[in-house]
RNA sequence: CGGAGUGUAGCUCAGCCUGGUAGAGCACCGCCUUCGGGAGGCGGGGGCCGGAGGUUCGAAUCCUCUCACUCCGACCA
């Protein structure tokens, strides 16, 4: 291709909206362009790259035995009354009625479309197990879309979804899937975890979030340093940091603080370390009362954990100022175990601190040096709070990091939610009608473009994984119009490049070098081969990866063959 | 939907407070010079100043109402 055929429409200034790295750089890239909030026209650049993430995902579909097709994007109200989520889906569903008055909307995922194809076409268990995808464009009308592509309301799916007659075939569809996902995020140069996600009100044990690790990811992920362990922060269960409590060594005291009514100032008042003082959070409760809730100080709570507890209240709430003093006598700046009038759980590990600090429940007061069974009986115990960086992993290798993450991608053990309200059955080999087993599994194809400029950007611009650049070499030539020699050598690079199926992108504009080695960076081609009289005369060009910071002197009858090694 | 903010040329913005008939840089078109890291000169095209109403002799500017967009929160590929 040439400029001179492939415009860049590239700009030197960054559009004022756009807040993260991936947003600015496709802006300025000149690869997509906003129509309205949440909707992108994806220029010729820009599509070039989407194209590409497309057909990695369908080759690794097609190759993991998954049968592609294509729904329509506008589903009739019926198929979502039938399964209950025409009422329950809410305000992101965007409704509307044809001529005749008849309601529809635009799909936001099909499950209700593929279960009403599963039930016409498959009849039998003998064609079982089988997986339909398709990669299309869904809508969902985000309260508020941002980011560019990441969160757009109209986006690119890779969306899947398997029958089975039993658990068994779904969980081997299900393993098959997650090695698949592997595959593609691999082959599109990301740096990724899967992460064990919740699996909500629907059930079942398995459900995987893929996440791109880019500081600007939206979802806080926890993951081990030593396995392949890895859950979303909220998800991720906290261990205490030592299995025993240790014996008491110092006495109970009382201790006047009238000034220190949050951890920070008791521990800049006091010396005290703050991993040995506990915090205590009032909610309320399941029986419509009050229930403490102790973390370290250190520690925060985690709301969906305590939520999930019998004792507690959900949705979780928390007590007023005047709820507390009421059953506490104290206000919340001056809480603590001893002595407590109302129920209480504890973090696993508060559980396990000796001579710790905490307020007196009387107001101005803490009590130092408390242990537990000695001054005060040890309370029922859970897993409270978030995890930190450096907790023990739960599955007992190495600690924990904690990153940011962009989810791309989910793979859901669905059960018989759909099969079941919308009546998809097959007969067994017996001849009953059985229900069938589903999965479901997501890429969000166009989100992958923007995940893996987050992840490979530098303060030129993009810097494309190979897999996925719009163009593999970038061929600039210096002052083609005067110099005879350089037009002869770079149309005959480039007639070479298009021979050997590289794909390339003459800079045939005759801009200034400046120009064009900014261009070429700021769209990330991985490769550029800059001819230039200076060079030819001793037979050679220079050859730089996008990477590279020096260029390296190629003789010109080798180069084609140097790039073709280097793009495998 | 709650809170905050912004709408002036394709992009980045000035002008608004203190009303007087539309500006700059970049981009675009033409000519000339320049040419190895976003050049320079001259000339040119481009605006319902988001929209509606009001105040005024006169509104980008003041007032009212609307619409759109952005940011912060809950949701998700």
């Amino acid at each position: 291709m040439r400029t001179s055929q492939f415009p860049l429409h590239t700009l030197k200034e960054t559009p004022s909206d756009a807040e993260i790295p991936s947003h600015r750089l496709m802006l300025r890239a000149g690869m997509i362009r906003k129509l309205a909030s949440g909707l992108y026209t994806w220029l010729p650049l820009g599509l070039r790259v989407l194209r590409k993430v497309e057909r990695i995902v369908r080759e690794e579909m097609d190759r993991s035995g998954a049968l592609e097709l294509l729904m329509p994007v506008v589903q009739p109200a019926e198929l979502w009354q039938e399964s209950g989520r025409w009422e329950q889906y809410g305000p992101e569903l965007l409704r509307f009625h044809d001529r005749h008055g008849r309601d529809f909307c635009l799909g936001p995922t099909h499950e209700e479309i593929i279960t009403d194809l599963a039930r016409h076409q498959l009849k039998s268990y003998r064609q079982l197990p089988v997986n339909f995808y398709q990669i299309q464009t869904k809508f969902r009308d985000e309260i508020r879309p941002r980011f560019g592509v990441m969160r757009a309301r109209e986006f690119v799916m890779k969306d899947a979804y398997s029958f089975h007659l039993d658990q068994a075939s779904l969980e081997e569809t299900y393993r098959v899937m997650h090695a698949t996902y592997c595959r593609i995020f691999e082959r599109c140069g990301l740096d990724f975890r899967a992460v064990a996600a919740d699996t909500g009100a629907i059930g079942g044990s398995a459900s995987h979030e893929f996440h791109v690790l880019a500081d600007t990811g939206e979802d806080a992920i926890a993951f081990s340093t030593e396995s392949d362990y890895a859950a979303n922060v909220e998800l991720a269960e906290a261990l205490p940091d030592r299995d025993e409590r240790p014996e008491p060594s110092k006495e109970l005291e009382l201790v006047e603080t009238p000034n220190a009514k949050t951890i920070a100032e008791l521990v800049e008042q006091f010396g005290v370390p703050v991993e040995q003082t506990v915090k205590t959070l009032v909610v309320e409760s399941a029986d419509g009362g009050l229930v403490a809730l102790l973390v370290r100080g250190d520690h925060e709570l985690n709301e969906v954990k305590a939520e999930k507890l019998p004792q507690v209240a959900s949705p979780l709430r928390f007590a007023s100022e005047e709820e507390i003093r009421a059953a506490i006598g104290a206000g919340p700046g001056s809480l603590g175990p001893v002595k407590l009038p109302i129920p209480m759980v504890v973090d696993r590990s508060v559980a396990v601190l000796a001579d710790f600090t905490a307020g007196a429940n009387i107001d101005g007061k803490h009590y130092f040096g408390i242990n537990w069974e000695r001054d005060v009986a040890l309370p029922g115990v859970a897993d409270l709070r978030n995890v930190v960086e450096g907790d023990p992993s739960p599955d007992g290798k190495g600690v924990l990091t904690i990153a940011r993450g962009i989810e791309v991608g989910h793979i859901f053990q669905l059960g018989t939610k759909y099969s079941e309200a919308m009546n998809a059955t097959v007969l067994d080999e017996n001849g009953k009608a059985v229900t069938m087993i589903m999965g479901c599994y997501g890429i969000g194809v166009s989100r992958v473009v923007g995940a893996a400029i987050e992840q490979h950007h530098d303060d030129k611009g993009i810097v494309w994984p190979a897999s996925i650049a719009p163009f593999q070499v970038a061929l600039l030539p210096m002052q083609m119009k005067k110099s005879e020699a350089v037009r002869e050598a770079v149309e005959k690079l480039y007639t070479e490049m298009q021979a050997a199926g590289i794909e390339v992108l003459l800079d045939d504009r005759d801009l200034r070098p400046g120009v064009m080695f900014a261009d070429c960076e700021l769209i990330g081609i991985p490769w550029r081969v800059v001819v230039g009289e200076r060079g030819l005369k001793e037979g050679q060009v220079e050859l730089r990866a996008r990477t590279a910071s020096e260029n390296e002197m190629v003789p010109l009858a080798t180069v084609v063959d140097r790039l073709r090694e280097a793009l495998g």
